[in-house]
DNA sequence: TGTTAACGGTTGATTTTGTAACTAACAACA
DNA sequence: TGTTGTTAGTTACAAAATCAACCGTTAACA
């Protein structure tokens, strides 16, 4: 017999906990950013790199964001479409090409960035204030495991 | 223009810390259980509802995993047809039906709970103890948002 | 009872992701 | 210069997730 205080269940495994919260934060706000802008969760994320540093090149955005380049590749895309972003040629080394916000882009990145702000405020106020320092710190932590 | 102190980014933005860690961490066990049994993630969710909590049925993994019933029904079958588990049709309402591990079920079952119990502890282990449960707190806080 | 709504579960079509192979451009160096 | 290896980015194909419609059963209730 397994006593009750080895038990260990699916409630109590890190992956689990992390995904769950992970889904359930992400869900109001990938409403905002499908809803008004009809993207997808790698588009946000390729449009708030560039808002937030400016001309980059996809490359760039890989390591930064740490996905995967196909991705990065169809979100480019995708955003290109839609007229969020445009492609200047590097005549420097023609293989890569630095990818700019139009205007309808910043627009979007400088909406979207308010509401994440606003949004994560109100994540955070469901956490006390060590809470949430020692949580965002152990999440870190997590992340750089590899 | 903004101030510094006000810089607002990806990395400080909770649901896409906790994305991070929450990827992070699941990668090395599911390496586990992809290469021992060739399971998918929601088949071995699954099959850690039925050994934790024994004979379930479909609707009752739903409620408790907050999966997809699709996900489960697709999970489920790949789970029969490797022998996993059996399904048993509940004679008082036929719409629904009990699934049961196997001997080979419970087997991987036990397995694949052994390793993520030591794989829990080790990850714990990268935290200090008032961390990790600070850390736990506030994730099952977050889940529970809605 | 008969009719309608709800439920558990499955299926098929579509979208999205993952993986590998590929193209074009550049670098290193004999 | 020519050959070989790398790099940035794209494409094609397979695997998986999502969504809506569906089937057979049970519940509600006139």
């Amino acid at each position: 017999m397994m006593s009750q205080k080895d038990a260990f269940d699916l409630q109590n495994f890190l992956p689990y906990l992390l995904n769950q919260a992970a889904e359930e934060s992400s869900l109001a706000f990938q409403q905002v950013y499908r809803d008004r802008y009809g993207m997808l969760r790698t588009e946000w994320r390729v449009l708030f790199h560039l808002g937030l540093y400016g001309r980059l090149t996809a490359k760039e955005i890989g390591t930064r964001s740490k996905m995967h380049k196909t991705k990065i590749s169809r979100a480019v895309q995708r955003l290109e479409e839609r007229r969020f972003l445009t492609r200047a040629p590097d005549e420097a080394d023609r293989r890569q090409e630095y990818l700019d916000l139009t205007v309808q882009g910043h627009a979007a990145y400088r909406d979207l960035h308010a509401v994440a702000h606003r949004y994560d405020a109100a994540l955070a106020d469901t956490l006390t204030p060590e809470e949430e320092r020692i949580l965002r710190a152990a999440l870190r932590k997590l992340a750089r495991m590899a």
